[in-house]
DNA sequence: TAGATTGTTAATCGATTAACAATC
DNA sequence: TAGATTGTTAATCGATTAACAATC
């Protein structure tokens, strides 16, 4: 296979950290600053500072010995590589009170993301609005995917629903799914899933914590 | 320091994998099953099966050779380690469509957590009822925590907030916070923090991704 | 110039995997 | 017994860190 010389294999850990830095970066264009270190990045993320250069030295040369980062350019330039310096439409699937929630959170647009449809199973909740869209049931799921070309989705459906609103997903032409249900789904190699299961969080914490009652 | 002859200093990346078994776990429960292998929940989860004895072994020997692994037996093993074998008391700071949604989360109580309270400052939403729960001024913050020996809080408020709120939750005694809010929060050592950053999670998958339209 | 900070190399550290004796 | 699977060791693999020449 032949491999561009510009693409070379970028751990899989590097990248997930790029969100983290990112997010720094837009706090401190809201502190107004223009430049900033490896070594204030690393104390603000509690990441050592040698761990930023090299992440970053992946992608390319983004600051300037004796000066640091342009906080605008860096910004800029991970955007980029992350490709979200553009606006990605995202389908919700499942209209309960995660749904829901989803679907009013603000912090999607300014970040790259745009939730443009809602599905569900329920009669009871079809046809209802949430922030201004309808609730659509399953069967228009695979054409309203097509119709928005949406390659990214949200599964907020319960457990039992998961593997197969993900199948569901995948078939219609998604490639990256965010999975609240607590449970680890199966899909084809080439799609992306990655969850959020915030008991997990949890009980990772109190592993260290000592009851108090 | 002294260190206690069985308490060897276990990886944190290991205990980070001792919820997702305890999920695993859950679903074989679920599906009446009496016994699982390591190459069985590996090929579930996606983890060679090398990995999973590696880290149960940090903490006994839990299983049998020739049958596996007795799924009740490990799953209550499990439950100890991580300290979710009792219910652990949280507050939810943030009473807007997440922390609401957080309230009313069913999943919390079947894996050790419950909210027992929930806290705003905005006076439109102070008083408000959410899943049987009254929402509380920020002033109540201390007493309540105090009063419920709460050591788990989530934190569910914009993030220009985040800060402060997580401040007040250590002053109160609370030892361990699920940050939703998109910032890195500073705390004083032994205190735990976990974040949730859905868009964070979106940004690593869109760098695999080539946009469509 | 002097001070600061990058990008990169090499060394260190830690995590994962392969392999297998033990044994159910 | 034969087959299966554990727990563990040693080897491999990969990630992090320390250090520093380059240079703004």
């Amino acid at each position: 296979m032949i491999r561009m010389g510009n693409s070379k294999n970028i751990p899989d850990i590097v990248i997930g950290r790029l969100p983290i830095y990112l997010r720094a970066l837009n706090l401190l264009i809201a502190e107004q600053r223009e430049y900033t270190s490896s070594h204030e990045l690393g104390e603000r993320l509690g990441i050592s500072s040698a761990q930023i250069r090299k992440d970053l030295s992946h992608f390319g040369e983004f600051g300037k010995q004796g000066t640091g980062y342009n906080i605008a350019y860096l910004h800029e330039q991970i955007r980029q590589i992350l490709h979200v310096d553009r606006e990605w439409p995202m389908a919700v699937v499942g209209a309960g009170d995660l749904g829901r929630a989803l679907v009013h959170y603000r912090g999607f647009v300014p970040r790259g993301f745009r939730v443009v449809c809602v599905f569900d199973n329920d009669p009871a909740r079809i046809g209802e609005q949430i922030a201004g869209l309808t609730v659509q049931p399953m069967s228009e799921l695979a054409s309203q995917i097509a119709a928005h070309r949406i390659q990214v989705a949200m599964i907020a459906v319960p457990l039992e629903a998961a593997q197969e609103v993900a199948t569901q997903l995948v078939e219609a032409g998604v490639e990256a799914i965010l999975n609240y249900a607590p449970i680890t789904i199966s899909v084809p190699d080439g799609v992306q899933v990655q969850y959020i299961d915030p008991v997990a969080h949890l009980q990772h914490m109190t592993y260290y914590l000592t009851p108090k009652s």
